[in-house]
DNA sequence: GGCCTATGATTGATCGGCCA
DNA sequence: GTGGCCGATCAATCATAGGC
């Protein structure tokens, strides 16, 4: 009986996974943010014209990160430590450049 | 009751230090939206999500097709006639709103909004 | 083809903030 | 103080995609 319900109802959840390089920047911006994974309206719009995909999507792939995560943290350590070491070096280059950047300029 | 994590720069030098941030022990409250039938008995807590039935959401969706507002008399109404709590009938209804919300931004040409530099 | 896990989407309900 | 609404989020579940 219930199980009628969602027959039709949610025949309109045709899912698709999204690309590699998606996945790959949403991790990027959730491990390099994992004290606080909560980005901003500006920020899901970025991400989501990066990947391609819409707000909503965004906003729903990070509230499933966030619980799948938090539910099972020893099953993500991996992928945590590989983006970790990813953005830190990322996080080094823009070291690297704001401080050639400040020999330039003169407080 | 919980040390706190400490090294928020530098990456760990042991091999890995999955911190526990304030995020990932944040936990919800269980619906208060108990419900059974006569009193007590029972030693399994029902404190599960609500399954509305077809009629129940064909109900709600008709009327919130005629008003995406409620007054407290037509929400008394509509619970009563549904078998629900005011409050399921007023969160659904804060839902159904959102949702239109959301369906109505979606639905508009995205095109437009790839205009601004950034 | 069946079975299992990964993953995107949906949704009833909660949390915090705001306002009349 | 009280109560409804909004926006964001949670948490459980659904249904499909992908791998074996």
């Amino acid at each position: 009986v219930m199980i009628l319900r969602s027959r039709f109802l949610d025949a309109r959840r045709k899912r698709r996974n999204f690309s590699k390089q998606a996945t790959e920047i949403l991790n990027e911006y959730f491990y390099s943010h994992l004290s606080n994974p909560y980005p901003s309206e500006e920020a899901k719009e970025e991400l989501a014209k990066k990947c391609s995909i819409t707000v909503s999507q965004v906003s729903n792939w990070f509230g499933n990160k966030r619980i799948r995560y938090k539910k099972n943290i020893g099953k993500f350590q991996e992928e945590a430590n590989l983006y970790a070491a990813k953005t830190a070096v990322t996080a080094a280059h823009a070291v690297a450049a704001a401080v050639q950047n400040n020999q330039t300029n003169s407080p | 009751e919980d040390k706190d994590p400490a090294c928020p720069s530098e990456p760990c030098p042991n091999g890995s230090a999955a911190q526990t941030f304030d995020w990932m022990r944040v936990k919800r409250n269980p619906p208060k939206t108990a419900k059974v039938s006569e009193y007590g008995l029972l030693g399994q807590p029902n404190t599960i999500r609500t399954n509305f039935t077809t009629k129940q959401l064909t109900e709600l969706e008709k009327e919130f097709h005629f008003n995406k507002y409620l007054t407290r008399a037509r929400r008394v109404e509509i619970a009563a006639t549904l078998e629900l709590n005011e409050t399921q009938v007023k969160i659904w209804f804060q839902n159904r709103r959102m949702k239109q919300k959301k369906r109505e931004k979606e639905g508009l040409a995205p095109t437009a909004a790839s205009r601004s530099a950034k």
